[in-house]
RNA sequence: GCGGGAGUGGCGGAAUGGUAGACGCUCCGGACUUAGGAUCCGGUGGGGAUUUCCCCGUGAGGGUUCAAGUCCCUCCUCCCGCACCA
């Protein structure tokens, strides 16, 4: 019997596929497609096992479709500009350039030896000008739509590093890099118009109910935070001009006792400038800067700095003070609130802080409140009191009525608002897409021209020690000529930031044509991407940016749907438990005894075993995939990690758990090997599988049910694990039977047939998991062609159908005894078998059937 | 605080309202062996009776039902996301 070689096996198919192109896929109309995507990794160096899982899953279900027939395309590529190459720069002196595309080389190495059937004849690497002139053509037809502008921003500054810092540069306040803490500064930037596409992108969310995750559609609507209110008009005596606030409680609106500004409103400036406040304005706008973090995570206190003068109230002509207030975001509505503390949490404890006056406008049916009672605002909707012709209304209602009186009045109109921003693209990094835009002496503002693209990013760079972009200083970059006048003029020397390409990446796998974007008739046939797999991490903004491009490519002319991902499946975290020594911190298992002591340093002291986290270099719990390919094979490694957890859910990475799958795959191969010179020559003809003995039709049942629950575990719910599950149950029925069968038995022509459907179907079904072992067993066996090319098995529906079952017979709910009887058995014959037996007996002996439930082919219940 | 998800053996995890614990791991026993961390066979939720029997058991409590891990109500715990968004 011959030894499972997993890295010969693995090596020999690798290379034959490969050279068949066996995984290419073209345009067919006569073929319907399939379109499998997994997100498309930043080339960090080496893989890593969410890498492995991600990939996996998507290997598996583009390998089923297709065996079912489907036109699959399954590309992959590298997200290839960011941050990590500039530090590595920085770090080990290489140039960003050198260091991606050595990574992006070991990296695919790592992806090919996974057996992974994807079509590499459609890589993209976006750090390339072939892929990311696109995108600043893109970006230019977005300027001269509007839906690219320019505006100043308060972005996170280093005072240190001399640079912006992105939000999750920020650890705890100061810069990740050297510590400083960080401040908050004005900057001008580049701007993509995502709020124009606010509402649809909310709409559209409904058509991917039932195909994304709850969770992802669920955090998208919060992010884009849609909310329905009014804008009102403060008068303002002292400027004679009108404060406009924003609310979604104009129902309350005769309750509102004072306004508060956002310290920097430009109405705050001026009547700090009026009142001579402008030093204390200042001070406060820099105090309310440095605690913004605070603020933010709602640490800090409610603040405020009375400005000295009034508004007044719409409706009830009342003066109300007006306050500028640290909780009051410039980003958000108008900047400016009315404050109606009996009704808002926030303003309440801002009235209580400043002694400013409560008042009750809304009022639960069952009780009256008493503003002096108070301790908590009542934020719930109510009855109206003290408004006027308003009250006794109900606050819905009331919301209606207000809105449409200040209309009546010009004082103030019904608006939506949304939480979402617009998206800041500019970042002063050197490792990215060139922002397309030229600063002329004369015209200002100017697009490059679309036929002088790209605007390629200068390679010949030295990145010094401060971490800057070099762009700024590479006078033959920055100096140009005007695209308009021809005139002297400097180039933008931002760059985009990387989700920028990540969105719409998936177009250009579709269609890689060397002089356009894409091609019509590819998008036609290929997109939308039908099954697309990734971390959660990206439910928001990833998923969200690319949505927003595919609608502007939309309304650009370049495609013709609306959402990009047809269905989304977020796969969890590999995660593995940790040790900890008390005196070393996190350690490697390898460094834990096994009666459970430190052996760092011969340290001694007891290990503390964590629960899994997800694998890090820090806690000292990765697991390599290079390692686990080497010691079981690629097949191993995406059995177990298929086999482990369903894939939405985290998985857990055992030592133990790949042994068991290892041990699996030991038999498979070992079993059909013992078989295969005996089977070769069979011919697999299933008419002649009539008139079975009972076993081996018991076993071809077995078979044709297994076939059902794979195939709806493998295509429908993506629970690769049951049926991987349910493979394995097979092969553990196969191998009891066949101890069973005499020599004798399987001597029989039948028998031959029937073995030889049993192991090619076995085969066919566990092949998109683990494609190598079984190409390998299927020639072995004779098999037809290369089984990556094979079909999927159907199953005969009129084998599933037993002709006996096991009936479970209850006594009041309770099992107390299990009987074999014919399928088609009457409640009648069923109910006086039950009877009889004597387990049943005992319990209804002496006492009057009540009641008898029969369920077909399940059970019966004789309550008594 | 708001939103989402999850609580099932020693562990990962299975169960269209119909035998709870499939499959795998671990552990225990046995076989083969110079050896076993290879392989094969058997067992493995808890408690009691000890051969084939009974009771208990899906976070807690209640309800609906002939029948509940699954449906309904109340509560507890954990994880994730968002969070002064007016």
């Amino acid at each position: 019997m011959s030894e499972y070689n997993f890295s010969q096996i693995e090596k020999k198919w690798q290379e034959v596929w490969e050279k068949e192109g066996v995984y290419h896929s073209d345009p067919d109309p006569k073929r319907p497609k399939y379109y499998v995507l997994e997100m498309f990794p930043y080339p960090s160096g080496r893989i890593h096992m969410g890498h492995v899982r991600n990939y996996t899953l998507g290997d598996i279900i583009a390998r089923v479709k297709r065996m079912k027939g489907y036109n699959v395309l399954h590309p992959m590529g590298w997200d290839a500009f960011g941050l990590p190459a500039e530090n590595a720069a920085l770090k080990h002196g290489v140039h960003p350039a050198d260091w991606t595309f050595s990574n992006i080389a070991y990296m695919k190495a790592q992806l090919k030896k996974l057996g992974f059937s994807y079509d590499w004849r459609r890589e993209i690497t976006t750090c390339t000008p072939d892929y990311y002139r696109f995108e600043q053509k893109f970006f230019i037809e977005m300027y001269e739509r509007g839906l690219a502008y320019r505006k100043k921003t308060l972005v996170n500054w280093c005072p240190k590093d001399q640079t912006v810092l992105a939000n999750e540069q920020v650890e705890d306040g100061r810069c990740w890099r050297c510590g400083t803490e960080v401040t908050t500064k004005e900057m001008e930037g580049w701007f993509l118009k995502i709020t124009a596409y606010a509402e649809e992108l909310l709409q559209d969310l409904d058509k991917l109910e039932g195909k994304w995750p709850e969770k992802v559609i669920t955090m998208q609507r919060n992010w884009i935070g849609k909310s329905v209110g009014a804008e009102i008009k403060f008068f303002v005596p002292d400027l004679e001009e009108d404060l406009i606030v924003y609310t979604t409680r104009p129902d309350t609106l005769f309750g509102a006792t004072f306004v508060a500004l956002s310290p920097e409103h430009e109405m705050a400036k001026k009547l700090a400038e009026k009142k001579g406040l402008k030093a204390k304005l200042e001070e406060f706008i820099e105090k309310v800067r440095k605690e913004r973090r605070a603020i933010e995570e709602g640490r800090a206190e409610k603040e405020g700095l009375f400005l000295e003068t009034f508004a007044v109230n719409p409706l009830t002509k009342e003066h109300i003070p007006i306050f500028a207030a640290n909780f009051v975001l410039m980003e958000y509505g108008t900047g400016a609130i009315m404050c109606v503390p009996a009704h808002d949490q926030r303003d309440f404890e801002f009235a209580k802080k400043y002694g400013l006056p409560i008042r009750v406008v809304i009022t639960p049916k069952d009780k009256v409140l008493k503003a002096e009672e108070l301790e908590s605002a009542y934020e719930d909707p109510g009855i109206l009191i003290n408004s006027n012709e308003f009250s006794g209304l109900w606050s819905e209602e009331a919301k209606e009525r207000i809105i449409a009186k200040l209309e009546e009045l010009s004082l103030g109109k019904k608006k939506v608002t949304y939480r979402l921003r617009d998206w800041g693209v500019s970042r002063q990094r050197y490792w990215g897409c060139p922002i397309p835009i030229v600063y002329c002496e004369r015209c200002g503002i100017v697009p490059e021209r679309i036929e002088n693209l790209p605007v390629v990013l200068p390679l010949n760079v030295q990145i010094d020690k401060t971490g800057k972009s070099p762009l700024p200083y590479l006078e033959d970059f920055v100096n140009t000529t005007c695209p308009r006048c021809g005139g002297r003029a400097r180039r933008e020397t931002d760059t985009f930031d990387t989700f920028v390409e990540s969105s719409w990446y998936f177009l250009r796998f579709a269609s890689p044509d060397p002089e356009l974007p894409f091609r019509k008739e590819d998008i036609e046939y290929y997109l939308p991407v039908d099954q697309y797999i990734g971390g959660i991490e990206h439910a928001i903004l990833h998923l969200l940016y690319a949505r927003f491009f595919t609608k502007v490519l939309r309304d650009l002319g370049y495609i013709n749907f609306d959402e990009p991902f047809e269905k989304l499946l977020t796969q969890g975290m590999v995660i593995k438990e940790t040790y900890r020594c008390p005196v070393h911190g996190w350690i490697y298992p390898e460094e834990v005894s096994s009666d459970g002591k430190c052996l760092k340093d011969g340290c001694g002291e007891k290990v503390e075993v964590g629960k899994p986290e997800k694998m890090s270099k820090s806690k000292c719990n990765v697991v390599d995939p290079d390692e686990m390919i080497k010691k079981y094979g690629a097949d191993t490694v995406r059995l177990f990690i298929a086999f482990a957890a369903p894939p939405e859910k985290d998985l857990e990475w055992s030592d133990h758990g790949i042994e068991g799958a290892f041990r699996f795959l030991k038999r498979l191969y070992s079993l059909i090997s013992s078989y295969a010179d005996e089977l070769r020559e069979v011919e697999l003809k299933e008419e002649e599988l009539k008139e079975l003995s009972d076993k081996l039709l018991k076993l071809r049942r077995k078979l044709h049910q297994t076939i059902k629950k794979v195939h709806i575990d493998f295509e429908e719910r993506l629970h690769f694990n049951t049926g991987i599950a349910a493979i394995m149950e097979f092969l553990n029925h196969l191998q009891d039977t066949l101890k069973e069968l005499s020599p004798d038995d399987l001597k029989d022509h039948k028998a031959k047939i029937l073995l030889k459907e049993v192991f090619i179907k076995t085969l066919l079904l566990l092949s998109p998991v683990c494609p190598h072992i079984c190409e390998e067993l299927w020639e072995k066996l004779g098999g037809e062609g290369r089984i990556v090319n094979a079909k999927f098995p159907t199953f005969d529906p009129t084998l599933l159908k037993e002709e006996t079952f096991v009936l479970v017979v209850q006594v009041n709910g309770r099992v107390r005894d299990q009987v074999e009887v014919p399928a088609d058995i009457t409640k009648e014959k069923a109910l006086e078998l039950a009877l009889s037996l004597p387990k049943v007996k005992k319990f209804v002996e002496g006492k009057s059937i009540k009641n008898v439930v029969f369920v077909p082919q399940k059970l019966i219940n004789i309550v008594v």
